[in-house]
DNA sequence: GATGAATGAGTTTTCATTCAT
DNA sequence: GATGAATGAAAACTCATTCAT
C-alpha cells in the first residue's frame, strides 16, 4: 500500500530475481565447461543451479538465449579483467603492454573453467557468431591500446617503418598470448605461467630491445 | 582390423566399402566445419553423404566411433601437410623452422573448412579428450623438431642459456602459430598469409637474427 | 455466491473488482474469437486483459472457470439481444417470427468476433458440454416461441397436420439460421445479411403464403 | 537380391509404411471426436495408434501437420460419400438434389464421430484456415451442381427471377442441411433423420411445388 | 551387405497453478 | 487485495540406435 514498503518489497524481489537469473548463466557456464556445449541440457544447468525447470524460460525464453547470456558473461569477465589491470597499470606504453600481457595470463582468466568456455564457444559454429559479434569491438579497442602503445617506443628507438612493425607487433602479441591459451587448455597441469610471460617478453624485447626483455619492461621509462 | 575383410571381398566391393567409410567421415568433417559438433547429427550427415541411415552402424557401430574417426582423419591432414613440407626442406635447420611456418600457414590447412574442424573438436570438451591423446605423442615430435632446430643455431650463436631459450623459441613459436589460426577462424576474411608469416619471422629473427628476418631464413645457411 | 462481498466492500472497490472480473472474462473471449481455445493461454488472456497472472485465480479459481464463464457470456449476448427484439417487436405471431429472424441475423450477433467464439465452444468436446447444459432450457424457450407462433397461422391458414408442420417449420427455421451462421463463419466478407434474411423468408413464405413474402411478414397481421 | 523380392519386399514395406500413416491420421481424427483439438495431445494420439511417439515425426514432421493430414481426410469422407451418391442419382435435376440431400443426412457423414470432428475443425480458428482453403473450390464445385439442378426446374415452372431464386434456393438449402448438422452435434439423440429429411423437403418444395413434397421428389421427373 | 522405417529415451518448451511479498 | 516470480508436470520434438526386409 504504502510506497516505502511497496518498493522495498519489489527491491528484494527483484534482487533474488536478478540473483536466480546470474545463477542459471553461471551454471550454464560450468556446465559449458565441464561438459561442453553439445552436452549441456537444461536438465544439467537446473541440475548444477539448483532451480527449476521452467525458470530458464522466465528468465531467457529460450536456452539459446540463455547460452547467449553466457557467453555474453563470459566475454565481461575477460575484458573486466583486462579494464582493472590497465586501470592499476601506470601511463607508460612500457607499462601498458606488461599489463596486457599480465591480464592475459593471469589466474583470474587463464584458469581451466574459463578457458574451457572460451574455447567451447569458439568452437561451436553458431555461438561462434554470437562471440565474434560481441568480441569485434571490444577487441578492436584493445588493438588499438597495444597498438598506440608500441608506436612511440617503436619511434623513439629509431626503427623504419615504425607504423607497419607497430602493427605486426601488436597482431604478434595478440596471437602469442592466444596460442599460450591454447597451450593452456591442452595441457591445464604442464601449463607454465612464468614461462609463458618470458616468452611473450622474448618476443616483444625482440622488437623493442631498449624497452622490454624478457623478464618483463626495463626501467627507462620513456616520460610520457 | 578390418584388413581381412578388405582382403576376403572382391577388391571391388572392398573398394567400394572403403569409399562409403571415407564418406562418411568426408561428410562428418563438412558437418561439423558447417553446423558444429552439437548439429551434427546422424541425419545430416547421411544427407551429406548420400549414404543410408545403417551404413553408420555398419562401418563404426555407434556415432561416437564415427566422430573419433573423424577427428583421425582431421588430425592426418595436419600431420600429412606437415610431413610434406619437411620432406621438401632442406636439411639445415633453418630450412626446417621455414618449412615448419610455412606449412602451419598454407592453404591445405589454413582454409575455412579445417579451422573450424579443428576448433570445433578442440572447444568440445569431450572429443577434445580424443583430440588431444591423438595429437599429443605427435606434437612431442613435432616441439623436438624445432627444439632442435632451433638449439644449434642459438648455441653457434653464442646465446646463454642456449637450452633455455630454445625452448622458449619453441613453445611461443607454437604459440605463434596457434594463435595465427586463431585469428583466421574469427577473421577468415581479413587475415592476411603473408602478414602472418612476416609476423612470425620477426618473432624468431628477435631470437637469432643471424639467421632470420622478418622475409624469412637468410642465406648463412650453416652447414649440419 | 459473491454478492455478499460485492456488498461488503466499499462501492468503489467491488465495482473495480467486478470490472476486472468482467475485463478477464472479454480477453478470454478476444483470445478464444482470434486463436481458438487450444491457444487461449493464461498468458495470452492476462496480456490482452492487461491485468496480473493471479488476477485469474482471484476471480475464477482456475482456468477452466474462467471459460466456463466466457461461455455464459457469450450465451447471455445473443439471448439478450433476442429478448430485445422480441420485446420490440408486436405481439402478432408474424412479428414474433419476424424478430427472431432479425435479431439471429443482426450485427449484434452475426459478428466476425461473436460468430468465432460461438463456434468455439462448439467445436471443443469439453466446452460443448457446458454449452449445451447452458443453451438447453433457454434454447427450449426459443423453440416454444417460434413453434407457438407457427401453430395458430398455420391453424388459420388450414394447413392440414398443423402441429406436424409446425415442428417442422420450427426446426427448419432454427437450422436454417444456424446454417447462416455456419456460412458467415466462413465466409464473413462474402456473406450478405440481406440475402440472408430473404432466403429465410422464402422458406417460411412456402408454408405460410398467406403471412410471410421473401420480403418478409405481409400486412394481413392477425389479431392475436 | 533378386529384384522380385526386393521388389515385393519393399512394397509390404511400403503398404505398412502407408498403414502407419493412415493408423495415425484415424487416430487423430478419434482423438479430436472424442477429446477436441486442444485435447489431442499427441501422447493421446499414439496411445490410440498403438504406435511409438516418433512416428508421428517420421509421418508428418509436426503434430501440425499431422493435424491438417486429419483435415484432409475428414474432407474426403464427406466428399466422397457425396460423389458416390451423386453418381448413383439419376440425371435428372430432381434426383440430384434428392442426392445431395440424402448424402448430408446418410449415416455414413451424420454421424456422432464425423459430426464432431468437422466442427472441431471449424470451430479452431487456425484450423478453419486449412479447412476452409481445403473445402472452398469443392464448395463452389457443389454449389454449382445444387444451382445448376434448381435453375431448369424454376424456369419450367414459369418462376420469375429464376436465377435469383434459384441462388437464394441453393443457399438455403445448404444452410439448411449445414444447420441440421448443427442440431445433430448437440442433440444427437433426439435427432430424428427422416424428420431432417422432411423439413428439407417441405423447404424446396415450397419453392418448386411442381417437382417436390415433403416427402421428396415428385415422379413429375422432367426429361433431361 | 544395405536400407530406411521404427523406436523411445531424452531434449526443449509450454503452461496452469501456487504463493511469498 | 494484487502481483508476478517460481514451479514442475506435461507437451512437442529430436535423434542415436535397432532391426525386419
Amino acid at each position: 500500500m504504502n510506497k516505502i514498503s511497496d518498493n522495498r518489497g519489489s527491491d528484494r524481489r527483484s534482487q533474488l530475481r536478478e540473483r536466480n537469473r546470474e545463477a542459471l548463466v553461471e551454471a550454464t557456464l560450468d556446465c559449458v565447461a565441464e561438459l561442453g556445449i553439445a552436452r549441456s541440457s537444461v536438465s544439467e544447468i537446473i541440475a548444477r543451479a539448483g532451480l527449476s525447470r521452467g525458470m530458464i524460460h522466465l528468465h531467457f525464453e529460450t536456452k539459446d538465449n540463455l547460452l547467449k547470456a553466457a557467453i555474453e558473461r563470459a566475454n565481461e569477465i575477460y575484458y573486466d579483467e583486462l579494464a582493472v589491470l590497465l586501470r592499476q597499470a601506470g601511463p607508460s606504453p612500457q607499462e601498458t603492454i606488461d599489463a596486457v600481457i599480465r591480464s592475459d595470463l593471469s589466474e583470474n582468466v587463464l584458469n581451466r573453467r574459463y578457458i574451457s568456455i572460451w574455447y567451447a564457444f569458439r568452437g561451436e559454429a553458431r555461438e561462434r557468431e554470437v562471440f565474434r559479434r560481441l568480441n569485434d569491438t571490444r577487441d578492436e579497442r584493445m588493438r588499438t591500446i597495444i597498438l598506440e602503445a608500441f608506436l612511440p617506443m617503436l619511434r623513439e628507438q629509431g626503427t623504419p617503418d615504425a607504423e607497419l612493425v607497430a602493427r605486426d607487433a601488436t597482431d604478434g602479441l595478440i596471437a602469442l598470448l592466444e596460442g599460450m591459451w591454447n597451450d593452456y587448455l591442452l595441457h591445464p597441469d604442464a601449463f607454465d605461467r612464468d614461462q609463458a610471460c618470458r616468452v611473450a617478453f622474448r618476443f616483444i624485447a625482440g622488437l623493442l630491445p631498449d624497452y622490454f626483455t624478457f623478464a618483463g619492461a626495463t626501467h627507462k621509462v620513456s616520460a610520457k
